[in-house]
DNA sequence: CAGGATCCGGCGAGATACTG
DNA sequence: CAGTATCTCGCCGGATCCTG
């Protein structure tokens, strides 16, 4: 272990795309932007994503200290929210949001290039 | 064509991450947010990368309008820009830049958990 | 210098069935 | 309700060699 001296520092933009990135990640932090939400919640809201890859993605997030699992016996249910850290990501999700909606609108029209 | 009048509409942060996602896409954001680069120039600061991969990635980005590929003969040379349409991810690119700082800085002396 | 052509392997994601 | 256990597969990325 600790070899290499000459390890040059990783993209600092890569290690942020990697952590919000895979399958269905963006759609987890979307739904988690404003509200805590349940394990059904997130995967009424996420048409196509299976219980187990569900389950698979919120453990990243949750192992990467984005969000935090909260399960309660009372109501048997299981409740998801962004940790602070995870909190930390809001504006860049919000502008990714902002962006992608533009990114769509001009999109649904012109079904290949814009004008 | 044109089934599924209940689609809904993709969740906005996924379009943009996936835009910015593949293996090396983040690495060369980052390498042509501030200049023009060739392509050798991107592959010696990409270390790991080939020829093959990042013409790939390279390829993708264009596609998707995001950087633009500029081929001389004068000098035998191919340089690649960010285009007016992907400069407008810069404040993103920006934001995630300065996130995976302080995420590295934070993990570079603490192998696993924080303080 | 900046690619294209081929071949190949792993890993993330999906389908399905079972459970505390 | 919110998972876990198996099995499977596609495809993205990598290695290597060739070229205008």
């Amino acid at each position: 272990m600790e070899a290499e001296r000459t390890k040059q520092k990783p993209c600092p933009v890569k290690v942020t795309v990697d952590l919000i990135s895979g399958k269905w990640k963006p759609n987890i932090l979307y739904c988690l932007l404003d509200r805590t939400q349940r394990f059904g919640e997130l995967q009424r809201q996420i048409p196509g994503i299976s219980r187990r890859i569900l389950t698979l993605q919120l453990r990243e997030l949750e192992r990467d200290q984005l969000i935090i699992r909260m399960a309660y016996s009372e109501p048997i249910k299981v409740e998801y929210a962004l940790t602070e850290y995870g909190r930390s990501l809001v504006p860049i999700l919000l502008t990714m949001r902002d962006w992608g909606e533009v990114y769509l609108a001009r999109h649904e029209q012109q079904p290949v290039f814009m004008s």
